[in-house]
DNA sequence: GATGAATATAAAAATATTACAATATCTGCC
DNA sequence: GGCAGATATTGTAATATTTTTATATTCATC
């Protein structure tokens, strides 16, 4: 019982790095591969330093890993897991939200 | 790209209401089957009044659906999509969980 | 070692969320 | 009408999130 409510704590915690604009378009776009933080936050139309906090939060929650090479930082999903988790929640949600109008 | 950005606000909208630990023990709950106000705070041992607010955010982002009966109210999932998406979540979460360590 | 590109951090204001206590409402029943 | 049980609302303090601006760091190159 005081199990289940941890693992809900961490559950949530990870829910809640998702649920922002920015860090969902993120996902999304490093579901087709690895960008690099520039690249993020033109694509995704957000200043450098919004896109650098919420990489931050992401990385935190190990969504998103990072390796650098040079004075660049490239941004990858951490795991096939996710992945999964990710396009299913892409697939329902999307299905969701037509069913909610 | 406008319509992702506001298809993403409204997927982030709804993950939030997901996003707490309370409202997930909701979910998973109510996965097993209709509860009372009463018997979801007593089983997830939170205030009434918590309970009361947790459940109306659900309700919101019609995840949950109520449905009167004299002086009590009936709580279940909205609709089959979610429980599936649900179900995925549950499933991945924990193995991305369980990868974290 | 100065410059410029890429990225991170800090600070701050605005806003939102959380949690609790107190009070209100609604409804069936005596 | 008044009581009791079930649920909702309100007020409020504490805390967290979001967003922007300004500044700092890092690193390759000249």
């Amino acid at each position: 019982m005081v199990q289940e409510q941890e693992e809900r704590n961490i559950a949530a915690d990870v829910l809640k790095a998702m649920a922002h604009p920015i860090r969902l378009g993120v996902i999304e776009v490093l579901a087709d591969g690895e960008r690099t933080v520039t690249e993020l936050y033109e694509e995704l139309n957000c200043s450098q330093s919004m896109m650098s906090q919420q990489l931050k939060i992401l990385c935190q929650q190990k969504l998103v890993s990072i390796r650098k090479d040079g004075t660049q930082k490239y941004c990858s999903l951490s795991n096939r897991d996710f992945l999964k988790l990710f396009d299913c929640m892409h697939l329902h949600l999307r299905k969701f939200l037509n069913f909610q109008d």
